[in-house]
DNA sequence: GTCTATAGAGTGATAGAC
DNA sequence: GTCTATCACTCTATAGAC
């Protein structure tokens, strides 16, 4: 019954954009069902796991984003031109998927909370292959080995950070600014 | 009667290092109260106004330690010598208040959890005059000042990130060379 | 009839307030 | 400890597709 699959897959944004902003404990089964209109019975027959198999969902939909758009890419590249181009592409790529710092990062959300320990392998497993994409791509650019992947892990980090502090104080365009120089540190043009 | 604020203080740290483990929703007054060896009733005689007082108070605690080892030493700087000095000083103590990355940051964890909207003001304070502070030593230090305040974002936000990614991979010695990079961003040596 | 999707009342457990 | 509200979750009842 392909109906069940596309509505299903319909819930999966809103549940994503649910967890981002409250948090997996914040976003309690009322929120849920008032925000998908969808009653706990619905709900419960697409996730018969509950909320945890809702978040479960939402992180394979995040991973498989991610690796189609960005971890692939910067695994892929094989020449130096090539690399700079997926380089700086990821660069938009983040940019426009955390809507210039107005959105939160799911999985750097759920490493904070108690919900970590179920996905403890999945949220590692995230940040670690987007670190090696990212080391491996800088490698091409030129670096040497050993400091490509130490920027990569300062990238990664600084994106997480600029996300954090943004919501922080408030003003996405601290994202955009500290995005600006992560692409400057890793020698790409803008 | 000092017992009592004696005792409140005394739960200070335990009530810090829980809302950082767990996050706020996931500190729950059964866990506090086990953690703290206090009934409910003892810890609503420190806190009348409940969990929001505990996190109000732990905050308070947070920001006025900062203010005293970091914010206030990096506004003080007058001269190149004593703001290289003072950023070094940052470095050093940020990586022991943060554990080498095994201890996460209480403001920053506020900052992405639904508690976020009663203390918006202060989590906002905290970053900008960390900023601010860094800010005026990078200055100091001989940086532009349009520039100074760029690599602050970029530090702070970086420390941020360090520290969300080092519990995500659990790897805290990823705090460790992220911090290292950063400190040789701001133009002080090791 | 069987099956799936739906809404929502009802479950026990546990939350935070007092 | 006691309270009430709310939690995640279960289950019943009903609807319509086949």
């Amino acid at each position: 019954m392909p109906r069940t699959i596309a509505q299903r897959a319909d819930v999966l944004p809103v549940l994503g954009e649910l967890f981002r902003r409250h948090g997996y404990e914040g976003a309690s089964l009322a929120v849920i069902a008032k925000a998908t209109g969808l009653g706990k019975g619905s709900l419960y027959n697409f996730f018969p796991g509950g909320k945890e198999e809702m978040a479960a969902a939402v992180l394979t939909n995040v991973e498989e984003w991610f690796e189609t758009n960005l971890f692939t890419p910067l695994f892929a590249v094989t020449d130096r031109a090539g690399a700079v181009d997926a380089v700086a592409a990821m660069v938009t790529v983040v940019d426009a998927y955390f809507r210039s710092g107005r959105r939160m990062c799911l999985v750097g959300v759920f490493a904070l909370g108690d919900v970590r320990d179920p996905f403890a392998d999945r949220i590692q497993g995230y940040f670690q292959r987007w670190i090696d994409g990212l080391a491996h791509a800088l490698a091409q650019c030129g670096h040497d080995p050993a400091d490509a992947h130490g920027i990569a892990e300062e990238v990664v980090a600084g994106i997480q950070g600029a996300l954090v502090t943004a919501r922080a104080t408030d003003d996405p365009a601290l994202f955009a600014r500290v995005l600006n120089r992560l692409r400057r540190r890793c020698g790409v043009p803008e």
